[in-house]
DNA sequence: CACAATTCAATTGTGCACAATACATATAGG
DNA sequence: CCTATATGTATTGTGCACAATTGAATTGTG
């Protein structure tokens, strides 16, 4: 193995993630949102009212990047943070009514972002998400 | 095309570039660095002597985060930095006797990495780095 | 019941990513 | 020469990522 830039894999992997990410930005701009902040919604247009740590789970973030995130999405009136009854330690984050309305605005973005992700040739995007997946999936589990 | 996260290109890459970081990040500990550090040095160890506009396109960095990163750098005595003579608006970066130095004891780390990916089990590494590199390139160029 | 261990969120501190701006230097046109 | 423009780095501000710590609340065990 060699310390050529080049010959690394990860280097071309954190690269693409930065380049898909900067894709995402201008169009998310006009939501207000950053990509992160557009993925805790995400989570929970598929099911509201989530702990922090469900969350945290589903997107592999810890309590000290998701809660000043939740905060912003908070003063931006997207979301309600209140502790569960039952556990009082336990923060479970639920859509308000704008927050919920802004998924219809959110619908179009999915098909922008293949649009321009389209001119990137022959990617077969189903194997190579496969691909990425299981390489998370390895690491995750790994030694720590 | 669906809102639902498991339906989506961009977070299994973002998320894969995330692990690999972190299992890059307790090997390059043991040598005080970073990974962004660790991708200038390697960028240096290529071609020693660089200005920091230089780095900025071969990582897609930009000054506002170089500058910082390479002060540190700085600070940790593997970098100097001076203005070029013929032309005072360009730093060049230039490695240290000992950032020079621990390109030795940086060796070891891509069989290493490779070792502790070698769990993802069926992943043709060649084809999975061409698709990214085309997939960033394509996207590199794009309408911004 | 009491107390230890665990769980969960929040906080603090460091570092990266990027937009916007500032500022110095360099180059070109007149 | 002198000014307009361009270039290269630095600075500032916002937000994310993560380690380490704190503190409250819950659970398990005797």
């Amino acid at each position: 193995m060699s310390l050529r830039l080049d010959d690394q894999l990860c280097f071309p992997l954190v690269a693409a993630a930065r380049a898909v990410q900067a894709v995402y930005r201008p169009v998310l701009a006009e939501l207000g949102l950053t990509y992160p902040q557009y993925l805790v919604l995400l989570v929970l247009w598929e099911s509201d009212g989530q702990s922090v740590s469900a969350l945290g789970q589903r997107l592999h973030l810890d309590s000290g990047t998701l809660t000043p995130l939740l905060q912003r999405l908070e003063r931006s009136g997207l979301v309600r943070r209140e502790r569960s009854q039952p556990d009082q330690r336990v923060v479970i984050v639920h859509l308000t009514p704008s927050g919920d309305a802004l998924r219809e605005r959110a619908a179009c973005i999915p098909s922008q972002i293949v649009g321009a992700l389209g001119s990137a040739p022959d990617v077969d995007l189903a194997a190579f998400k496969a691909t990425l997946q299981r390489l998370t999936e390895a690491l995750v589990m790994e030694p720590g």
